[in-house]
DNA sequence: CGCCAGGTTGTTG
DNA sequence: CAACAACATGGC
């Protein structure tokens, strides 16, 4: 199997994802409207938020932190700038290394005002690999939450690498379970067609087909891409093994 | 209960 | 550079 019959099946299985989702009156909603025209600057800090948040995270838990902002202070830069550290801390608490995540979140709004004299924005005017090599930069922000905010906030093509991606790619076969970051990601890019859209769906796909069948233990009895998974037969031949 | 979650940073060998 | 600890709440 390829990458993108991957891609094919569980496109077929789940259906269109359409994220980054946003949290609007406590809900959250995965909106099309996101393929047809590009965020705006309160939709991109939003998800950088939410892309902070969720490291290492459920997204249940982010949004019930992003939940708490909306409704006691707002989602946009200005809202948050708003906060002191104490009522930060408290607002985000339901999302895990609270403490950390407040001074992450403190961190992106120097780097706004400092790097990009407040505007969001002005990464959308940089070369990708330029706004990418930036958001490096800043303190709190590593490779993958600076792809999920270049990918699903800005729409620039930069593949997002999660836990889930090195997990299910190497059960199946096709990866190394310790390739680096960037490896994994030079190989998405590479055997995928070079379109957001496609990039978008496909993780989002990932990480929803791994809440479902591929955790930590699969439910590979059940898993409708078993038949393609060295992981699957690995695990069914043992069982074999123990019933003889 | 214990395990696990859409990582990143700092420390150590 | 690889391995490991620290960071923490909430759901199952």
């Amino acid at each position: 199997m390829r990458l993108l019959d991957v891609y094919k099946n569980l496109s077929g299985l789940f259906g269109q994802q359409n994220w980054w989702p946003v949290v609007r009156g406590g809900q959250c909603l995965y909106l099309p409207e996101f393929l047809e025209r590009p965020r705006n600057r309160d939709e991109i800090f939003e998800i950088m938020l939410g892309a902070l948040l969720t490291q290492n995270t459920v997204w249940g838990n982010v949004v019930k932190a992003l939940t708490n902002l909306e409704s006691k202070a707002g989602l946009s830069l200005s809202s948050i700038k708003g906060l002191s550290r104490d009522e930060l801390e408290t607002l985000i608490r339901p999302s895990g290394y609270y403490k950390q995540k407040a001074l992450k979140i403190e961190s992106l709004v120097r780097f706004i005002d400092n790097a990009l004299q407040g505007e969001v924005m002005e990464l959308s005017k940089l070369k990708p690999v330029e706004a990418r090599r930036l958001l490096l930069s800043v303190w709190g922000i590593g490779p993958e939450t600076a792809d999920s905010i270049l990918l699903y906030g800005y729409g620039m093509p930069f593949f997002v690498v999660d836990a889930y991606t090195r997990r299910v790619f190497s059960r199946l076969g096709l990866l190394d379970e310790k390739a680096s970051y960037e490896a994994v990601r030079q190989f998405f890019e590479e055997n995928l067609p070079d379109d957001i859209r496609i990039y978008r769906e496909l993780h989002a796909l990932i990480v929803e087909f791994c809440k479902r069948y591929c955790m930590k233990t699969p439910k590979c009895e059940i898993c409708p891409m078993r038949t393609a998974c060295l992981y699957a037969k690995l695990r069914a031949d043992y069982a074999q093994l123990r019933t003889e």
